[in-house]
DNA sequence: GTTCTTGTGTAGCACCTGCTACAACCCCGT
DNA sequence: ACGGGGTTGTAGCAGGTGCTACACAAGAAC
């Protein structure tokens, strides 16, 4: 099936594969549904820093996204900051829609050039209700969604920051990296800012952590790239 | 519809009044399904202490807390352990057996004498893709868990331990407190040691912490009881 | 090139936390 | 009443972390 998105974003954009069209969650879509979800789908071209929804907007939409990445950034009470995950192409945004609450509870912020894909929540329980299997892929993905997350529970609950920090750069590579000769690597760049909203720590002592584990060869930088070597089995 | 616990547990059982014949998320099933549903489910006695299911076990089961209190604990590679969440009657555990992978991430322990209900993939499955509203429940109820987690991320992202352990109270005050005049209270007993592994701090430092929150006044400690007054709001 | 911005590295200090050790306490069963 | 196990509280020390301030490097904008 073609991609309505192609069209939009023309051929020198670098999309996703993976499609409303032939995602795994409407694998069992008929025909006729899908062109209606896709046709009904709202294509969106955004820049780097632009924000896909703010933290406490009515949340009615989610987005899958088809190219770049997205951030999802809270903000506390206190005025503090934490980065709670990282979104890449082929993921969805905004999942939170699901819940009965209705406002986000993060702002999603592009951290590339990002073209997203939107559904209503309407859209959405029409087609689970319509084809059941749908539900259950769904389930299937919050439930690993709830995985990451008791990980990084896991993560931020280790009292060193080097420790602290390893385990957030593993889990990040194990998420977008791609595994080569050395181990897995990341190739986007992440300031020390970046990581300080990962892992809750000190941008300072973020460096200091940095320098600790290149130091120790716990990870390797080269150009952008970071490379975690001794990743390689997990 | 009777439930077949109480004829399970004797009269004296102190139940939840939640039960797989009316619970919400089945609110759409026939009553041949329930009765089916029902039958099957496997019902369990525990006491204090015992554990539902062991981290690593593979994970086919999931299960309805008709009464009792279960600590959802993790440890990892490096030895660590601490307590994910803390699930109350009415509530579920095991719901990883959602995800494809097969074993449970965490370990399930038995706070108190725990009575619980169990259910298999196999049967879940059929009830969803027999029933798609029960999927659509399920899908808000993970939804809200990866709220609560998410939450639970920014506890643990807090420098200050005795921050970071007053937002942890406040998480479990508004799970499982009830709404009294001076505000939220814990109805039940959490060692320092319990809390230290909610909020991967050592036990010593909670007991400072503890005080610091009593002089403040955030807390109050009455009998085996907490009260967050503070809480009164949220 | 120059300037401005953003990101990185270093230094030093106050404070907090982890850790060990031990005392006091409470509850429970004998 | 008397132990005994588990829980809570206190003390002191070493080390790590947060914080501020500043110097330096890299890249973008002009």
């Amino acid at each position: 099936m073609a991609c309505l998105c192609e069209a939009m974003a023309g051929e020198d954009a670098h999309l996703s594969p993976i499609c409303i069209g032939n995602l795994w969650i409407f694998q069992d879509l008929e025909k006729e549904e899908l062109v209606a979800l896709s046709r009904d789908a709202k294509r969106q071209q955004l820049e780097k820093g632009a924000l896909v929804f703010r933290q406490g907007d009515p949340a009615d939409e989610m987005f899958l996204i088809k190219a770049g990445r997205i951030r999802l950034d809270k903000v506390f009470e206190d005025g503090s900051q934490l980065t709670l995950d990282i979104r890449k192409a082929g993921d969805f945004a905004g999942e939170n829609m699901f819940a009965e609450e209705g406002t986000y509870p993060v702002s999603a912020v592009c951290m590339e050039d990002t073209m997203t894909c939107g559904f209503t929540r309407s859209q959405f329980e029409q087609a689970v209700l319509a084809y059941p299997n749908v539900g259950l892929q769904i389930i299937k993905t919050l439930s690993q969604q709830i995985d990451q997350l008791s990980s990084r529970v896991g993560s931020l609950a280790t009292p060193s920051i080097e420790d602290r920090l390893f385990r957030v750069l593993s889990n990040v590579a194990r998420e977008h990296g791609k595994t080569g000769e050395q181990g897995h690597v990341i190739r986007f760049p992440l300031t020390h800012e970046d990581l300080s909203f990962l892992t809750g720590a000190h941008r300072v002592s973020i460096t200091r952590a940095m320098k600790a584990l290149k130091d120790a060869g716990k990870i390797i930088l080269e150009d952008k790239k970071m490379i975690l070597p001794q990743l390689s089995v997990a």
